[in-house]
DNA sequence: ATGTGACTCATAGTCCGTT
DNA sequence: AAACGGACTATGAGTCACA
């Protein structure tokens, strides 16, 4: 597991670029992004909720929550913080790591 | 700390309104979004930048910077993401806690 | 080195239809 | 129920110039 964890950063490394160039960069961006709609269509899911109850609770719509989740669609974080708080019943939690 | 962390939910729960109301979800966003710029001014001060380092290297610019620490603008998600990752050389750790 | 008003144009978010 | 496409536009993210 852990060794697969450091197999897949070596992979990344050699095959994208390592931390620090523009191209690294643009990839784990890319990363994070989809990591974004996968949380938080997961999150949903485990509530049981369809995405136009989220959207109704959080005072936005259906289809952008169905973009949201396949990230076509990027958010402001006023809003994302809206649907995860009103529309998911949770709380956001943010952090920096290095 | 475990104590007094308790003791300000309760402070919160009574005085705000606890987890559900319309009022305890327009708080508790407030407090998220204070938390960021709180969270990236930290992270840039540790680090030793400028805002305006921080601004070149993530391609927006200083004036951002300043009034997104200061809480006076939204942030796209991916333009917060670019900030961190490019300008402070981090990553961003996100989840949703029930 | 940071903060702030004034500005603008990209785009977040909506709406509607189709699968 | 979800995805997906496309067309739309009010708004506010991000910039610039200045203190």
């Amino acid at each position: 597991m852990e060794k697969n964890l450091t197999s897949l950063s070596d992979f990344i490394d050699q095959e994208i670029g390592v931390k620090g160039t523009k191209k690294r960069a643009k990839f784990d961006e890319g990363f994070e992004a989809f990591k974004l709609g996968v949380l938080i269509q997961q999150a949903r899911q485990e509530r049981g909720l369809t995405q136009e109850q989220v959207a109704d609770l959080s005072g936005t719509n259906k289809s952008y929550i169905s973009k949201l989740e396949k990230d076509l669609k990027d958010v402001r974080f006023s809003t994302l913080q809206r649907i995860i708080t009103e529309g998911l019943g949770g709380h956001l939690e943010i952090s920096i790591k290095f």
